[in-house]
DNA sequence: TATTTTTAATTGACTGATCAATCAACAAAA
DNA sequence: TTTTGTTGATTGATCAGTCAATTAAAAATA
């Protein structure tokens, strides 16, 4: 039944499946041939559109990536005040759509693989950065530059290290209580802020 | 060159190899037969004292949780105040020994891992339970029981934070920025208990 | 319009490489 | 001679990646 226009649509569902079986598995190693099974191809087909394994899997980073960045803009693009910006921010990494299970345990195996890929290496770079970069523009405007700075960095580190804990145990920090927890440092943050000026 | 009482040494030997191969290569996707050569024995006595593969990695990580065990009880004992206790913890965390690369990329290694080995998986739990009583019995003292439980919770996933973006970025939070960052929330928070009492 | 030709989609079968795990055999100490 | 330490060789399974062959749509040609 070949019917012209099916690349978009296989690459789509390839990568889609990539997702779900690394999310299920819980781990980057998954043989191609389920990958392809679960969208409904062949092995073969996922080599012709993608070439080696090692594509399809940059291939999904970026999705899972744009995904993230899509979420994160128009987000702030509903955010007036600063302050508001940074809770744009941090509920964003904690949404439904990314903070599933399944994203989660993809996240987690990308973060180790990229280890040993420089290029999935230098993706996720363009993800610390674009963070920390969304999280600096609003805390700029509430403390001094080295200041902002610190609470982008802490910001940052508090929310993988949630999405870490949450892989572990199996649902503790669940996203409203992750959200509260970095709340509530940024208030801390910025009440010692005006504390002593 | 069959001399007796190998076995103890052979399985230290096989279990540093493991720690270092796996540091290096940043994955735990190393092969038996290497480890074996790093420990300069052959593949078949590795599986000789330890069985399948499996139960190498898991008593890799149980060392490796041992090795953090000891030095944090050995930091603990040495502070005389609360606040002491705390700061105890975290720079433990942050010692010059666990938090070397090779270290480092073992420990995310070893993360994902638990995601399908059960086994390893309620290692790392008992590693979060110890980290968060560590914690607790600092700030228990410091601030209100549901206050201290959320510090526990965000100092420790600041450190797991931490631990995750030292692997990314490569270097940026040396041990002495990382051990401020966690330090500077401590104060925040403690400052802001003594604000509103 | 009817035909031939080209192109896109698709797969089953295969290859080659990699590894975990086993085992029979041997060496030396007790 | 029994026990402990040790390995080379082998097996069996798993996979990524390739390739030739097949189908049908689309384009070109008659």
């Amino acid at each position: 039944m070949p019917k012209i226009g099916m690349e978009p649509l296989r690459r789509k569902a390839l990568i889609d499946a990539t997702i779900s079986t690394i999310g299920e598995r819980g781990t980057l190693n998954v043989t191609v041939a389920e990958i392809a099974g679960r969208a409904g191809v062949s092995s073969a087909l996922a080599h012709h559109y993608f070439g080696p394994k090692e594509e399809l899997l940059q291939a999904t980073m970026r999705q899972l990536l744009a995904d993230l960045g899509r979420d994160a803009v128009s987000a702030l693009s509903r955010s007036a005040t600063p302050r508001e910006r940074v809770s744009a921010v941090i509920s964003v990494n904690f949404n439904a759509g990314q903070f599933r299970e399944e994203t989660v345990h993809a996240w987690l195996a990308f973060y180790v693989e990229a280890q040993n890929s420089p290029p999935l290496r230098r993706l996720l770079r363009v993800y610390a950065r674009r963070l920390h970069s969304n999280l600096m523009s609003g805390l700029a405007p509430l403390a001094s530059r080295p200041e902002a700075e610190r609470m982008a960095e802490a910001i940052a580190a508090m929310i993988d290290g949630l999405y870490i804990r949450r892989a572990l145990r199996d649902g503790l920090p669940n996203p409203a209580s992750a959200t509260a927890l970095v709340e509530d440092y940024v208030d801390a943050k910025l009440r010692q802020q005006a504390n002593t000026p």
